[in-house]
RNA sequence: GGUCCAUUGGAGCAGUGGUUUAUCUCGUCUCCCUGUCACGGAGAAGAUCGUCAGUUCAAAUCUGACAUGGACCGCCA
């Protein structure tokens, strides 16, 4: 093929007076009779092609044939234009065609290729090829590559050591649910893929290897979110003879120049720090975001004596009350919108939500009735209330009311548009906890991974109160998002066994999981610490998208399934009995209907769009 | 495992039991048009209202089940 000039959104004055020789799609035809602009698009942008009678008829009739998507070969010189396009990048010129070549035609698309058109997610993903084809989704895309490239750069600059680590793993029942993949060689044993490289980057501390980075693939068998995938990238690091401040500086390092190279910003370092506890109490979440203030009070000593026993009980039950105060939100929320947020924190496991609104100098609302004037006077100065202010309250257990004041907080804020656009506030939450207890699973777990390493304290409290210790853990959250973490980690055999025991392992199931670990931590292991970040999250967030799959180039929908090829899909019996591997009968029904479902859809593409037959 | 919401021409929507031939916008097709850039103008085609069952004289509309999609809770060391 002949050498392209340029890209199509490239072609700026520059050019005027030269001939071009470009490729693209056609975005547009505007045929105004004798007149025809076609808008010619590449990834870098727009151009506008123009065809008219001194063309020749050749070329008119080619151009007034143009579709929508068809593909395009376009010889032609660069014109100034006579009237000028500010809102283009290459809105001074147009190329007076001398050629078209149509080198692929298009059927009309699913929808429309350009930004802010409004299609269910099944539709973009079924036809992903043509939603990468869209400007926004590109630029996301393009973004994440930027950060790639970032990353890979600073590491090489800073001595660290791409290693790539396996994808066929050993599944651990800690942590996440592994996704499988069967053994041939060994019919009924599997591989699980990595969750993390966890472990092997530690190893390579252990080789000497010093610093480690890697672009880690990840895969955790759970159920999506909009911020999480089946697979995911992590930008993982590891370095030996470093303490939390050497791992948190080269985070810093790189951040600023992801800040810097992607988005042209330059992040001021070093960046805050909290303690898991003051994020706790006064974001209600270990990922504050720190964009903006309306932080959580703890009301308790006001309403510990409280006529309104909604409040004193809750506190005598063990429970807290704590409030935030809404500034202008007197007004903007009604009864039923306060409705409706009680509903809305019911998920949260809240039993309800107590509301005042302060106007005029003076409380309103079904509970303004239950506050003494001591109360009103505390709460006045506890908020620093001027008027006007919604003051919302949840008596409940703690964690109760971190999380359902956690979410009204961000609700509040996106609702009352106090949230400064375009900003990326990075804050350090470090001091965690070593253990968290699991409502669920009845029992204590890692609050970051069983390898982290306690702080001094700590290390102690492992012989007599293990639950109390506190980690050496830090967490990278960005605009109430977390990005990244990492920790110190357990170098010492002693330690490394303790962790086990305070989590519940017995010392056989400690040796089967991680026997070869401990081994090796005897065998001349250097202290070492890592840190890894998220890069999906990330590139989502400086995309400024709100869900992930927009930052990944064929992610999977919210079950977990890929529209385009289908995957999962069905196997054959043949390959099912090489691994050793039978799918339960109670099954077969569901099997059967999906492998119908996929021979009619491919039976009716068939029928309908192909060619195999003719000629 | 659970909760909520959605499903109507190619796309996005309107339509609360009967004069609906199912609305509008975009797209598509045909014709006209030499300065458009979200071109404009005139016309046209295109829908068994997700599936199945039920209620009813009558169902896009009410009920149930299922399917698909989305958001969330659980889950995600």
């Amino acid at each position: 093929m002949e050498k392209r000039t340029n890209y199509c959104g490239n072609i700026t004055a520059d050019y005027i007076g030269k001939k071009v020789n470009l490729y693209g799609w056609v975005q547009r035809v505007r045929n105004l009779g004798n007149l025809l602009f076609i808008d010619l698009r590449d990834r870098e942008g727009i151009v506008q092609i123009v065809v008219n009678h001194d063309s020749g008829k050749k070329l008119m009739d080619i151009a007034e044939s143009l579709g929508n998507e068809y593909v395009l070969q376009v010889k032609g010189n660069v014109v100034k234009r006579s009237d000028v396009n500010p809102d283009m990048k290459t809105g001074e010129v147009e190329v007076d065609a001398t050629d078209i070549i149509i080198l692929n035609k298009a059927k009309n698309p699913p929808f429309e290729i350009k930004d802010n058109i409004d299609v269910s997610e099944q539709t973009r993903l079924k036809y992903r090829y043509l939603d990468l084809r869209r400007p926004s989704v590109q630029k996301a895309i393009i973004l994440r590559s930027k950060i790639l490239r970032a990353t890979h750069e600073y590491f090489d600059q800073h001595g660290f050591i791409n290693i790539e680590t396996p994808e066929l793993g050993k599944s651990s029942p800690e942590g996440a649910r592994d996704y499988l993949v069967p053994s041939r060689i060994y019919p009924g044993s599997f591989y699980a893929l990595p969750q993390s490289p966890q472990l092997f980057k530690q190893l390579l501390m252990g080789a000497g290897f010093d610093k480690y980075y890697q672009l880690a693939r990840c895969f955790r068998d759970e159920d999506l979110r909009g911020d999480r995938q089946p697979e995911f990238t992590q930008i993982d690091m590891e370095t030996s003879f470093l303490d939390e401040k050497g791992v948190q500086d080269y985070t810093e390092g790189l951040l600023k120049k992801i800040m810097k190279d992607v988005m042209g910003i330059d992040l001021k370092t070093p960046i805050a720090r909290m303690s898991w506890n003051d994020s706790m109490n006064k974001y209600g979440t270990d990922k504050p975001d720190t964009r903006y203030g309306m932080l959580i009070h703890d009301l308790s000593p006001i309403f510990k004596d409280s006529d309104f026993r909604v409040f004193s009980g809750a506190i005598a039950d063990g429970g807290y009350v704590k409030g935030i105060a809404v500034k202008n939100g007197a007004k903007a929320y009604s009864r039923k919108k306060l409705d409706k947020k009680q509903d809305y924190i019911k998920r949260y496991h809240a039993k309800g939500l107590a509301w005042v609104k302060y106007e005029d100098g003076d409380f309103s609302g079904p509970v303004a009735r239950f506050l003494t004037d001591e109360d009103k006077e505390a709460l006045k100065k506890e908020f620093n209330l001027e008027g006007g202010e919604l003051v919302v309250f949840v008596a409940d257990k703690w964690k109760v009311c971190c999380d359902s004041l956690n979410h009204l907080r961000r609700e509040f804020a996106k609702e009352t548009d106090i949230i400064p656009k375009h900003v990326f506030d990075f804050v350090w939450v470090v001091d965690w906890p070593l253990f968290e207890y699991d409502e669920g699973r009845g029992r204590w777990v890692a609050a970051h991974h069983p390898f982290t390493m306690p702080d001094d304290e700590g290390i102690k409290l492992l012989d007599t109160d293990p639950h109390k210790a506190h980690a050496r853990s830090y967490d990278i959250v960005m605009n109430g998002d977390e990005m990244g973490g990492g920790s110190i980690r357990i170098h010492k055999r002693s330690i490394q066994e303790k962790m086990f025991k305070a989590l519940g392992f017995t010392k056989k199931r400690a040796y089967e999981q991680f026997g070869y670990l401990m081994d090796a931590l005897d065998m001349g292991f250097p202290p070492h610490a890592g840190l890894a970040i998220g890069l999906d999250r990330f590139a989502m967030m400086l995309a400024e998208k709100d869900n992930i799959r927009d930052v990944q180039a064929f992610p999977k929908n919210a079950n977990a399934s890929e529209p385009m090829m289908h995957a999962p899909a069905p196997v054959s019996k043949g390959q099912l009995s090489e691994l050793g591997v039978e799918v339960d009968s109670k099954y077969s029904d569901s099997v059967k209907k999906t492998e119908d479902h996929l021979e009619d859809e491919a039976q009716k593409d068939a029928d309908k769009n192909s060619t195999w037959d003719k000629n």
